[in-house]
DNA sequence: ATGCATGAGGA
DNA sequence: CCTCATGCATA
């Protein structure tokens, strides 16, 4: 309820946000797909690879337009996935993206004008970590950090009044890591997790209003999906990852719980099935009851007998 | 998984 | 009016 369910992260101006990844897929995505020796790639097979293809071309296309400003027929549909390429990795990143760090807090308004275009720059293929063989980073290095992102929700309220919610975020703390790559890695590693717990999406985005966190809510099967399939805009992905990470941890937490005692939920797990009479013997007993509203535990035996019910049921 | 619709915040 | 984030409905 309330009208405050709306809890979307941060917004900046267009110019940071469009490009998301479409850069990534314009100059360094291109380059690689060249130098791929024998792509392995699930999609030539599939009839989806022309549609990929297309999303690409728009979205190269996109790029074009969206450096000069706004207003272009078509949705970007930035979808930033790396996936199917993996193959020539330089590793040499050396570009330390250390770029603004406007994402991952501020509830505010406070937009830091820093941000720019050199975030579109250090695109630099790091890791061949694809969709493909991602070992199951089991011991999940990203360290917990603040959150509380999720900036409108705080939006609404002015910085005036307000308990100053848990948001220290100064400027000086650079996002954890705001890499494209480790996204796409944490979020392939949240789908499989997810999945190993067997927890749908739907499960998940529900689930998060369990969590808590100041500010988030449940979210959509929609969004979960999007997330794992990298259909988020960088900022939308930046903003939900602590949220879905804190959740995985939750869950897993849980999950081992559960494996190492099993006897604290057994109990709790094990719940009596309502009796429930047939009509015929529930008539035969009310009749009785009008009778004798006290049978003697002789009594009840015997009917518990006849009916072939515990005497329990039958006394109550 | 994704097209379409909606509401919020910004200019 | 535009961009975003999200949810609903549905292929």
């Amino acid at each position: 309820m309330m009208a405050m369910n709306t809890k979307q992260p941060f917004t900046m101006h267009a110019a940071l946000q469009e490009p998301k990844y479409s850069s990534l897929h314009s100059s360094s995505e291109a380059m690689r797909r060249v130098c791929l020796p024998a792509p392995q790639l699930q999609g030539n097979i599939f009839g989806s690879f022309d549609e990929s293809l297309l999303a690409r071309a728009e979205a190269l296309a996109a790029v074009d337009i969206v450096s000069h400003g706004k207003s272009h027929p078509f949705k970007p549909d930035a979808t930033y996935h790396t996936m199917s390429s993996v193959p020539c990795t330089s590793t040499s990143s050396a570009v330390a993206l250390s770029h603004p760090a406007a994402l991952t807090s501020h509830p505010h308004h406070a937009v830091h004008p820093a941000l720019d275009g050199d975030l579109l720059e250090h695109l630099s293929p790091s890791l061949a970590v694809g969709g493909l063989g991602e070992p199951p980073a089991v011991p999940a290095p990203l360290p917990p950090h603040p959150l509380g992102a999720m900036g409108h929700l705080a939006m609404g309220m002015g910085p005036p009044g307000g308990p100053a919610p848990p948001l220290p975020a100064p400027p000086c703390l650079p996002d954890v890591e705001s890499d494209p790559r480790e996204l796409e890695a944490f979020a392939e590693r949240f789908k499989q997790r997810r999945i190993k717990l067997g927890v749908t999406q739907a499960d998940v985005g529900a689930a998060l209003a369990n969590l808590k966190i100041p500010g988030v809510g449940s979210l959509s099967q929609s969004t979960i999906c999007r997330f794992e399939s990298l259909t988020l805009s960088h900022n939308n992905m930046m903003a939900l990852r602590p949220v879905l990470q804190a959740w995985l941890e939750e869950a897993e937490a849980a999950h081992r719980d559960r494996a190492a005692k099993p006897e604290l939920f057994a109990g709790a797990e094990r719940k009596r099935k309502r009796t429930s009479i047939a009509a015929p013997e529930k008539r035969s007993l009310e009749a009785y009851f009008a009778l004798q509203p006290r049978p003697s535990s002789e009594k009840i035996a015997a009917i518990a007998e006849k009916l072939d019910l515990k005497k329990n049921v039958v006394r109550v």
